[in-house]
DNA sequence: TATTGATAGTCAATGATCGTGACTAAATTG
DNA sequence: CAATTTAGTCACGATCATTGACTATCAATA
């Protein structure tokens, strides 16, 4: 236990950064959301989303992002509104108090971001935040790539 | 969408890798352990930690530790063994399958760290893994800080 | 137009996981 | 020896994820 992996360094980083996010939002009016219901909200649109593209952004199954929407729709983020392109497809579309909570999440997420660009440094910040996007992405890709030649 | 956030990065970095480690394991002979169990493989010592131990380092109740155990005793990774200081406590001793699993594990984990180095560079990789070592330090430390100042 | 196959969303059932409270046995303190 | 703390377990309920099946609609085509 010297020297951590990376997964469980990512794992304790994406634990921390959920704390600092719910806990300020609850103090900003959004007691009720969850991890779980953030996965979604991230990836709304004002203009309307299928939950299906939700589903597939958030990687999660539909099922699951449909008793989140039941959820937000009761707490009054979101609501379900007839997609007129498909007559199948319900557009989730956040509501006021949606935005908000959206807008209030980003500003968190930014303020904390910038908290560590003032630590680490402005270029240094940045560098790391790209060769962590590479890294993400790189790794996303095993599968696709060299997967199971076993 | 344009540009995720260290938390949406974290969440997919830390679940690629689990995806990786976990199905190379099940591949060299370890299908059965979960990523729920590899939170307490990966705290083990060959000379024996005790259950308390190992809830603390992994965040976990140690009635969740326990039912791990139970299940990794039953698949053969651990032993329970009494603690000869302590007569209520039980020292939590990996047998040969589990250090294999734990060797493996380790040796899954660097050659996807290698990976990234070879993408990167050495040196880049280097800063990379320092500077996410830092910013998960300081995340972390976050709640002691400054909390609910709000 | 009728048919076939794919897609959007929901319902239902199951299993995995987590959290809480209470309990026994043993250590520790005074 | 009595009181408190600690190690581990038992039992219950809540949350969450996974799977399969189902209806309604769309899209493509003969």
């Amino acid at each position: 236990m010297t020297v951590p992996d990376i997964g469980v360094l990512a794992g304790q980083l994406m634990r921390a950064l959920q704390e600092e996010l719910f806990e300020t939002l609850a103090e900003l009016g959004h007691p009720d959301v969850s991890p779980r219901h953030g996965t979604v909200l991230a990836f709304l649109d004002p203009k309307g989303v299928r939950a299906t593209d939700l589903a597939a952004r958030s990687g999660q199954h539909k099922q699951i992002i449909g008793t989140i929407l039941d959820e937000l729709v009761r707490l009054g983020y979101v609501t379900r509104e007839p997609d007129p392109a498909d007559r199948r497809a319900k557009l989730i579309v956040p509501t006021e108090r949606g935005i908000d909570e959206i807008t209030k999440a980003r500003a968190i997420l930014a303020a904390i971001e910038e908290r560590h660009e003032r630590i680490l440094g402005a270029e240094r910040y940045a560098g790391f935040k790209q060769m962590l996007q590479q890294v993400t992405r790189d790794q996303r890709a095993w599968r696709q790539a060299g997967a199971s030649t076993a």
